[in-house]
DNA sequence: AGCACA
């Protein structure tokens, strides 16, 4: 086994992460990322000299964690290949849930620091990120066949309604950064490719536009193109 | 490299 010696957990470690970005849009990458894998109860991460370039995505499932530890191993994310394990130990919001949460004690280590410092750290937001439902606030379940399929910088599109034009797909789809452009088949109505400059990029757009009904009956499905 | 959540 090249991973690591670390036993399953519902909540992954991540580590190589590119410290340029900043914390609140690094949240949201990784939601968008990870939420195709399962269901994300929390995403942790911090801007404090010794946990910058890591944080952790907390699932609901651990099987969704060991899909998301293979499948996104090594994923480039800002330039710099994701190095993910499991977490070494159970997230706060997983045995708060539980009602097996002990809350301070180990904490003191961290207030010695922020003394020695000035005030190292202030914002932690709240929990959940922006919207796993997104745009068009309709909770899609993505199937979970989808999740065999590694990332992509091109997506694949489903279930659009015939009279779609390559024009439209572009009005939605080039909102979002990264985009470069819409591939239709005449021959095939009802599906598309569209391309992003990386995986990063198009998985974003996948987030955000999951689900999105160009007509009341047809709510787009969009995965990653097969390779 | 580095395993936290207030």
């Amino acid at each position: 086994m090249l991973t690591a010696d670390v036993p399953p957990n519902q909540s992954i470690y991540i580590k190589n992460i590119n410290e340029k970005v900043n914390k609140e849009e690094l949240k949201r990458s990784l939601y968008c990322l990870f939420s195709h894998f399962g269901r994300i109860l929390d995403v942790v991460a911090l801007k404090t000299p010794k946990l910058r370039g890591q944080a952790w995505v907390v699932f609901t499932e651990v099987t969704a964690a060991s899909n998301a530890v293979r499948q996104m191993q090594n994923f480039p994310f800002y330039d710099k290949p994701m190095r993910i394990q499991y977490a070494k130990s159970k997230s706060d919001c997983v045995t708060k849930a539980e009602g097996t949460f002990v809350p301070k004690e180990k904490k003191i280590k961290q207030e010695e620091k922020v003394e020695m410092n000035q005030h190292a750290e202030e914002t932690q937001q709240p929990s959940m990120p922006t919207g796993p439902t997104a745009v068009n606030g309709t909770p899609v379940a993505v199937p979970s066949g989808q999740d065999t399929i590694p990332p992509n910088n091109i997506l694949f599109i489903q279930n659009l309604p015939i009279e779609t034009t390559g024009m439209m797909l572009q009005m939605l789809f080039e909102q979002y950064p990264g985009f470069k452009e819409i591939r239709t088949i005449e021959a095939k109505p009802g599906i598309a490719f569209v391309e992003f400059g990386d995986d990063v990029q198009s998985s974003m757009a996948m987030q955000a536009l999951q689900g999105f009904k160009i007509t009341p009956q047809n709510p787009m499905v969009i995965s990653f193109a097969k390779k």
